[in-house]
DNA sequence: ATACTCATGTAAATCGTTACATGATTTT
DNA sequence: AAAATCATGTAACGATTTACATGAGTAT
């Protein structure tokens, strides 16, 4: 999986510009995916020359002009072909956990920081996670609800774990 | 954070050889960090020029020699460095969420495969976890093991909520 | 016989981010 | 007046993976 494969999947239901992509990638995608302009205008210069997309110059009143991209029926092939390949493993990066796990080498005032941190990091992003459900919820397909439930409810467990965890740490530095 | 970070953390308790470095980014920290040996060797002869290690080469019988690498005063510092650095996002890139979320252009049979697949991966991480726990639990400092608790309890929710989603899209395909 | 473990390393390719460049309109 | 939104694009850089190359010893 790639930038080019979510592309596709977001331009099979509506046309969609460069910026309209980066929006959806960093509101509904942004859980289990992202990417930055310097990867999305690339990629769509590509797939429009390898015949994936088709643009469509828009102008707007007020508003500089878009370009508009479309998927063609190779687009859509090549769509299918992707959602029936063999199933990447997830690619998980964490560095708060990495501190974590290196915790015992500065003081353990450092790593109740980190803890802290990390549990605000989860409620906003819980939170977020949240209220897209609460607003998207009519217009989620069942597997889009299955999707936010996973990131919600995953959230919820992990500030479970870090708040007992963060607890236990004071606990040892009292005693 | 990056690769030398990794390493310079896990040189911290004691001297590793590319091969033991590989081995433990396998193991122990597979779980939120990972590299192949086209990073690790490279990334040691970088730290080694820049004065954050040294190299000694150890001969051994009926093996291979290898390269066991010791952490400097200066390594030691810029360890530190890192752990008292602003801390970095998490990463997060997953195909079969991305999968999930596309789900409405294939057919839900497709849908159920990438669920019932996702929740065997999930388990199969999770009792390599919970193993790992067993195993290791003595050894661990209390931020390691808030760590694999957060990876334990992670899992368990996701196969909780992958196990009802199953359930669910199974019950809409009846109707 | 075959596969796995131990052990190191390079080169090509891929993928992606960050920073820069530009500029109008709208909101605070 | 400043900041945010809308809008596109490039160039330099960074990080990492995959595949290749080599080879002995051990376990099945």
């Amino acid at each position: 999986m790639n930038s080019q494969d979510v592309i596709l999947g977001l331009l099979m239901h509506h046309s969609l510009s460069g910026y309209d992509i980066k929006h959806k990638m960093e509101t509904i995608l942004s859980y289990f995916n992202n990417a930055s302009f310097g990867t999305i205008y690339p990629t769509l210069s590509k797939m429009e020359k390898d015949g994936l997309i088709t643009k469509e110059s828009v102008i707007q009143e007020g508003r500089p002009n878009k370009n508009l991209y479309s998927i063609t029926e190779g687009g859509k092939l090549q769509f299918k072909k992707y959602m029936y390949s063999p199933i990447e493993d997830n690619e998980f990066k964490s560095d708060a956990m990495t501190r974590l796990f290196f915790g015992e080498f500065v003081e353990a005032a450092i790593m109740v920081g980190v803890l802290e941190e990390y549990l605000v990091r989860t409620k906003v992003n819980m939170e977020r996670l949240r209220k897209l459900y609460v607003d998207c919820q009519p217009d989620m397909s069942p597997t889009q609800e299955i999707c936010i439930q996973i990131g919600i409810n995953n959230s919820e467990s992990q500030i479970l774990t870090l708040t007992e965890g963060i607890a236990r740490l004071k606990n040892v530095k009292e005693k």
